[in-house]
DNA sequence: TATTAATATGCGCATAAACTCATACAGTCA
DNA sequence: TGACTGTATGAGTTTATGCGCATATTAATA
């Protein structure tokens, strides 16, 4: 084995971190919840608002809300009868539009690859 | 609405492009295919290696290195009897300890409150 | 308190995906 | 070619989860 591909041996993980990490992106693996966050990105918007924006039911779009605000990606406040909803980490934004451009390589290169055959 | 709030409305997203976000994500959502990266941030390895390091059946390993490989985050290449898996982009491991960190806080700052109550 | 509006949730169904077991396939070597 | 090793895959089972529908809960207001 070449010095270059040899390295040291990580600490182990534990399966609960591991599982965690999991489901952190769990979160993030469901198109219905990609379109609130889009959604949300063009500013705050009650559940109702939500449901006009993503073609879900309301149950759908709440369910999908806590899913959202347990991981920590969305923000909830209560006004009145309404639930106020907002990105609570700008960073999801980041993190989607990175995936998205590392995708967009990804085919590009595909599409070379295949207009060469 | 205070200006800073409003937000000009984004270009729609087709749902054949959020399916294809949410499926690479889908792909980090499993906590064996965590460990595989994880395994493999350490040097190539072999199937039977990985097998070894994550406590998985070769069947599942085997599986799981095939989400990998589609989902353009590891590579494979043939040695013989052997099938060689490495990181094919780093960028995997740059964003798993992103979300490390990330989860790392909420931890702390959840923690914190906890304190106080 | 009764009514209405906005949101949350219980339940059942359907589908997707991960696992196990067995087996097929591929590559090496006698 | 036949035996052996490493890897891939098909079939069946189990579990997780998203959805629809109905209903409960919460908050404002008459």
């Amino acid at each position: 084995m070449p010095p270059s591909t040899r390295k040291k041996s990580l600490p182990p993980v534990s399966d609960e971190a591991l599982e965690l990490i999991a489901s952190w992106f769990r979160v993030l693996a469901e198109p219905s919840r990609l379109r609130i966050l889009r959604s949300l990105e063009e500013g705050e918007k009650n559940i109702t608002e939500l449901v006009g924006a993503t073609r879900l039911t309301q149950a759908n779009v709440s369910r999908h809300v806590q899913s959202l605000v347990e991981a920590g990606m969305v923000g909830r406040r209560r006004e009145g009868l309404q639930a106020i909803c907002f990105i609570a980490d700008p960073k999801i934004t980041e993190l989607c539009d990175t995936v998205c451009d590392s995708l967009q390589k990804r085919f590009v290169q595909q599409a070379k690859r295949l207009a060469v055959r």
